[in-house]
DNA sequence: TTCAATCTTTCATCAACCTTAAAGTGCTAT
DNA sequence: ATAGCACTTTAAGGTTGATGAAAGATTGAA
């Protein structure tokens, strides 16, 4: 379970981000808006914690302009303050939950439960593999572990689904050949080579661990670099 | 919008009972948590409003054996108590939110209103996306940023209807061709073009910073011109 | 070292996509 | 009725960029 925490003041975020690591969740940490906002988008998360006062852009924008892309992460907001328009503005803004400090952490890891259980059943097509999120409806590939991400070729992207669906085999080029170009004869198997060079690229681009290793006499083979 | 409402105190009940309805929500009540439990199994709503404190079976076990039974209608609990083991356990028994009594209606209605924008994607009768406003009753699309609006046609407002209600994804001319056609042959998909191109226009005529990009060989995608 | 397997780059082609114009359809006001 | 209007469909020609073929470079097994 991967959560974003935007948090500006570096004591809270440090004693939040050891919490959360405490309680097995995968943390990454922003500290203004913007870039809060640029990492969402990614749609990587399973769940972000946003402080409402923030700079650049605050909790509320941050969520408001989300949702309005169609980011349908939960969201769980913490703010100072604990008027009631504020909560009104926060869960009209598009969060799923309010928090005002100060809280108690059982609190907050309660309702982050309640949060995760409901973010299982919204993920949408994306597949993964390793350190990588194929997204076929948006034919995007991000890579996990720093949020970069690249539109996909409709070739690149039926590749990809087809090799995250059959992970650990071996693809030959006969099948991949076959499966997402219909052809019958070698000769076009060159086809393929071209098209996983191209990959590839693309695998690289967005700085992934994952790459596509040939099988000499057999084939392709989706595996992360070892280290 | 379809709520249950189980509560057993009569005044509470029909106070609520009353301001739902106002706010055009369709509420269905129960007084005591084993009609609740059965109630929500039907699975006809979109929501459930539980109170902690109920005859024959009390709020948390009403949501523990709903989660139990694989319903995932969103539940607010209600409660006299404030005590934090109190929310914890009702947000850690399958509950998504906690309120606490007393509580300003304001605010429940914020909280429903946040649980409720998962199963529909319009709040106000007009859906967002970018600087643009679709208003679906009045046929008009208008950009925000300059206040400038245009009359669509019914398929004009009807690509946009769909594309908004599918952000961020990529929308194949065959799934635009069935929604709003009805076609189920590949010859007349030229007509799909014929009205992207009217609604470019149309975009363009209200000066927005959205367009509908083609994405080869997959279909068409809704996204902000990059500055 | 050899050579077959695999990789990569390049580039013309053509399917995919765009636009415009004209004809068709059905509604409303006169 | 009929003209005018708004919207839809059909058709045809124009544009474009992903695609696949070709060719040369690189790799690794024997």
């Amino acid at each position: 379970m991967r959560i974003l925490l935007a948090e500006d003041e570096k004591r809270m975020a440090a004693a939040l981000v050891a919490l959360l690591k405490q309680e097995k969740y995968d943390v990454d940490h922003m500290a203004d808006g913007a870039s809060a906002l640029a990492a969402l988008e990614s749609g990587v998360y399973d769940m972000a914690v946003l402080d409402v006062m923030m700079p650049e852009m605050n909790g509320f924008e941050v969520a408001r302009r989300a949702r309005n892309k169609g980011i349908k992460t939960p969201i769980l907001m913490l703010t100072a303050k604990s008027q009631l328009d504020d909560k009104v503005e926060g869960l009209d803004s598009g969060a799923d939950d309010y928090l005002t400090k100060p809280f108690q952490t059982k609190e907050l890891l309660a309702r982050l439960r309640a949060l995760g259980r409901r973010s299982a059943s919204f993920q949408d097509g994306s597949l993964k593999y390793g350190d990588l999120s194929l997204d076929t409806s948006k034919a995007t590939l991000t890579c996990i572990s720093n949020g970069q991400s690249v539109r996909l070729g409709e070739k690149e992207l039926r590749i990809l689904e087809y090799m995250f669906g059959n992970k650990g085999q071996i693809m030959t080029r006969e099948q991949l050949a076959v499966k997402i170009w219909g052809f019958e004869n070698e000769a076009e198997y060159n086809n393929v080579e071209v098209y996983m060079s191209f990959t590839r690229k693309k695998l690289a681009f967005v700085g992934s661990k994952v790459e596509i290793k040939a099988v000499r006499g057999l084939g392709y083979e989706l595996r992360e670099k070892n280290v």
